[in-house]
DNA sequence: CGACCTTTTGATTGGCGTCAAAATCTGTGG
DNA sequence: CCACAGATTTTGACGCCAATCAAAAGGTCG
């Protein structure tokens, strides 16, 4: 619920060389040549400590971002002081770019761990897409991702019971993060660095935290799940995903034509 | 809950004299010489009689579509028959783009009344967005709208009680249908046609029949609203929106750039 | 008129929220 | 390295909103 003033370290104009434009997955399939310009101008890079906004609700985003390293969220705030988390956003993600009427957005996105961004000029997205139509169908293909993301979650909150919008959202970001973040992932272990509060999954699935307590405790008794030190470890994934009626292929990505 | 055959009188391969292509918003701004070819070319239109399927969860869809009429439903269902209504679909929406991995859908498409939509194929919609990139971003534009749209519900599925649920799915109902079928739209009275039944609600809040009656009924001996035959009059706007922390801002489209 | 769908109302139950407090973890400064 | 404040987790008792079950009353259509 931290309305912290933004604490952005931003670093403006300067050449990114953390984090190469070419890593950007809409700008896949592009000839470097045509990336160069872009890639030294109007590019800046960001690093956020946990918990700082990187923009509020209502804000005019002149820029859009991609987020390199670390876990960020959006969310939105009800008048009662109730938060819902509308996405958790991993490396390789897009976000900034859904802006609502008169292009101000209408939700808030704050790093929940130390974070590194990538952002650039809307104008300048603008520009890319008409010279190269194929970061128009990337970015189209990324918000269709999107949008069956928004689908699932929205199944898993209305009509599920705690235990499988729980096990839903903890199947959901075991495999993202294994997907994007194979730094993060053990194999051995089947498990993930997993730095998310249980307020926060409380947030994201539209429970109280002394909620998700009781239903997290249940699964590491049944020994479905073990979570220590901002860990998390899938032991029974055919159960976990019965429950959740999940399937990977639900949040992997697919072509569109 | 029904899951009838798909009960769909197709007549493919006819000129569509009803839904000229121009007047399909992505379209907008394009050349009417450009867009002949594509006119008379693989466009088919489709006529619904209440209830049939457009699709099915795991179709491979060939198609895209946008409804010219009526109103439909996206929707998913849960094993144990609980079924999550994921968006109203009405005139002038764009509907069977976001495919999942493997080119399958992860929900299904019905009509709620009868309804006249026009399908045109994937392969040409692609071919359209090389050629015409402002295809390309008017599909970014329609699909950023959605996300949008997808993030209140799950704020409101989540984080609001069912008075406040209920509320908003109305006032989001009533003012879409306000803009995109003005002949449905009473200004006299300030109402609309609605023909969504009670469970309809329930499934798109992830509330009961039972309980959305009742709070319906609270509703009108509060003289909120008033519904009789299949329409819907919003009396007291104020304290509904008031109630759904809602603002028509929120479901007005808006530039990108 | 009769089958079926939708709305309405009542009685009862239960899942999850709320409140509260203790226990544990985390980071920070002396 | 310890002390201390603040965040997070854990547990228990209790209450309420909305689900469930059931049945009657209207509506609609062939």
């Amino acid at each position: 619920m931290s309305n912290n003033p933004v604490r952005i370290r931003e670093q403006p104009h300067t050449q990114c060389k953390v984090c190469p434009i070419r890593q950007m997955s809409i700008f896949k399939g592009i000839p470097q040549q045509r990336l160069e310009w872009m890639q030294r101008y109007r590019q800046h890079q960001l690093r956020f400590s946990s918990k700082a906004n990187l923009y509020t609700v209502g804000s005019r985003l002149d820029y859009v971002y991609t987020v390199f390293d670390g876990w960020m969220i959006l969310y939105q705030a009800t008048r009662i002081g109730k938060r819902q988390i509308l996405r958790f956003v991993l490396p390789g993600d897009f976000i900034g770019f859904q802006a609502a009427q008169d292009g101000k957005v209408m939700h808030s996105a704050a790093a929940l761990t130390d974070a590194l961004v990538c952002a650039f000029s809307r104008s300048l997205l603008e520009e890319m897409m008409s010279v190269e139509p194929s970061v128009a169908t990337s970015l189209i293909q990324k918000e269709s991702h999107d949008i069956s993301l928004y689908q699932h979650h929205l199944m898993s909150t209305g009509r599920k019971d705690a235990k499988g919008k729980i096990a839903f959202l903890l199947l959901e970001l075991f495999h993202r993060v294994r997907i994007q973040m194979p730094k993060s992932f053990d194999e051995a272990n089947y498990s993930i660095h997993f730095p998310v509060t249980q307020e926060e999954l409380g947030d994201a699935t539209g429970l109280t935290n002394v909620h998700v307590n009781r239903v997290l405790r249940e699964f590491i008794s049944d020994e479905y799940i073990e979570c220590r030190n901002k860990s998390l470890r899938i032991l029974n994934e055919d159960k976990l995903s019965d429950i959740a009626e999940f399937e990977v292929s639900m949040i992997t990505e697919g072509a569109l034509f």
